[in-house]
DNA sequence: GCAAAAGTGTTGATTTTACACCCATGC
DNA sequence: GCATGGGTGTAAAATCAACACTTTTGC
C-alpha cells in the first residue's frame, strides 16, 4: 500500500502549489530516491485502516480529511525482488494544517518532483489526474480547504489543484449554484493594504459527493 | 481477482437488458449462490492479464471489448477461512457477440440478480455505477455496441445500460457534436412493418477515451 | 481622496432537453 | 393511402466564461 497525500502549500504566497508528502530512501534499492509513503497490510485489518496506520506511524500525519482508492500496480517486475503488488491510495489534507514530519519525509510541489523511486512518480500522476478530474464534478475541494474561507482563498487552492487559474467570480456562482458551499454569515478583515473585507464561505457537506452527475445524457424530466 | 462483465442482451426484444455474467457455486461456502468469475493471481502475470486469463480459461469469453480495474475489497472478514483480497474488475461485451458458455455460467439481468456469494452483490453494483458514469462523460460506449449500427440500436442499448429512456434524437445529436460516432454512409434494410431505412453509425475510436473532461471549472481560454 | 480587494451585473456562447414536424419505406 | 419508424428543425432552458462596473475597506 501506497499514498499520495496532497495539499496546497504556500496559500500566503505569491504561488500556493500542490504538495505531496515524499520519504527519501536511506537503503538501496534506489537509495536517495523519494517514496511515497505506506507499508504492509496486516491481517486483521482492511486497506483503508491500514493506509491510516500507516501514515499515522510512519510520517505522523493524522488530519487526512479524505482517502479513496486509486489503482493498484502489480507489474511483475515493479521492483526487484520479490514480487510486490502496490495499492495505491489518494490523501488530501486540508490547507491550514502544518503536520510534524520526520526528518526524512517532506513536502515536493507535484510539478517540480524530486527522483522519484520504482514507479511512484506514474502514481503521483495518477492521483493529480484522479483529483483534477474530481474537482470538477464533486466536493471533494472541501478537504484541502479550511473549515472557513474567503472565495479568493478557495480560488488559490482550486488554481493550485487544478493546474490552472480560476475565476473567483464564476467559482463562487459555480459552487453555490450546487449548494457546494455556504456563506456562514461572518467576515474576514481586511488586510492591511486595504480593500473590502470578504465574506466566509465553508463547504456545505464534509463528506465526499458528487454534485454533477450527468454531463449529458440526464434521465428525462 | 474477480470480473463483472456486462453485456446488453434482448436487443431484438421489447425490453434489451444489461446483463452481467455469473456463475453458480457448485460446493460449499455458500453452496448455490452465483458469483463473479475470477480466480488467482500467478507470480509472472499483472492483474488485468490474469482476469483475461481467467475469463477465457474457466468461462470461454474471449470478446472483452473492454477491462478496467474497479476497487480492491479487503474486509478481513469478507469470506470465510483464510484471508483474502479481491481485485475487482469491469469488462463489457459487445452486443451482438453470444459466447458460448460453461452451463454453471449464466447471464443475469443487473436489476434482478439471484441470490449472490459473499460480497459479490455491491461488487456488481460498484461496477455499474461505473459504467454509468461513464457512459456520460466517455466513448465507452463502443464495448457494448456492434461495429455498425442504427440510431434506434444504440439507444436501446444506452437505455438499457444507463436504466433510464434515452432520446435517439438527442443521443445522436450528442455523440455526433462529440465526434464519438460517425455516419458510415450506409443504412439499413427497413423492417417488415415498413419505416424508413436508417442510416448506419460506427464508433469513431475503439479506444477508451475521456470525452467530455470539465463539467465545469475548465481552463481559461 | 486613492489604492486595493471583494462582490455584482450583464452579455454572449455553448450545450442540452423537449417536442413538433417532415421523410422514406412496406404493404 | 396509410401505418411505421427514421430524421430534421427549432425553441426554451440551463450552464458557463469573460469582463466591466460598483462597493467597502485601510491609509
Amino acid at each position: 500500500m501506497l499514498a499520495a497525500v496532497f495539499q496546497v502549500r504556500g496559500l500566503d504566497t505569491r504561488e500556493p502549489t500542490l504538495n505531496v508528502l515524499l520519504w527519501q530512501r536511506a537503503l538501496d534499492p534506489e537509495q536517495g530516491k523519494w517514496s511515497l509513503p505506506g507499508g504492509q497490510l496486516e491481517d486483521d485489518e482492511d486497506l483503508t485502516s491500514s493506509v491510516r496506520r500507516q501514515l499515522a506511524d510512519k510520517v505522523d500525519l493524522r488530519e487526512l480529511a479524505h482517502l479513496e482508492q486509486l489503482a493498484v500496480f502489480s507489474d511483475p517486475r515493479r521492483v526487484p525482488g520479490v514480487r510486490t503488488i502496490a495499492s495505491t491510495f489518494l490523501g488530501l489534507v486540508p490547507s491550514p494544517a502544518t503536520p510534524a514530519l520526520p526528518p526524512d519525509t517532506r513536502w515536493h510541489p507535484v510539478n517540480d518532483l524530486p527522483a522519484m523511486a520504482f514507479d511512484h512518480a506514474p502514481m503521483v500522476e495518477h492521483a493529480r489526474n484522479r483529483l483534477v478530474a474530481k474537482m470538477s464534478y464533486t466536493n471533494i475541494g472541501f478537504a484541502l480547504a479550511p473549515k472557513e474561507f474567503a472565495i479568493s482563498t478557495l480560488r488559490d487552492i482550486y488554481s493550485a489543484a487544478l493546474g490552472h487559474q480560476v475565476d473567483a467570480t464564476n467559482l463562487q456562482r459555480v459552487l453555490e449554484r450546487r449548494k457546494v458551499i455556504t456563506r456562514t454569515g461572518t467576515t474576514a478583515r481586511s488586510g492591511r493594504s486595504g480593500g473590502r473585507p470578504a465574506a466566509l464561505f465553508g463547504f456545505t457537506e464534509s463528506r465526499y459527493r458528487v454534485t454533477d452527475e450527468f454531463a449529458a445524457l440526464r434521465p428525462p424530466g
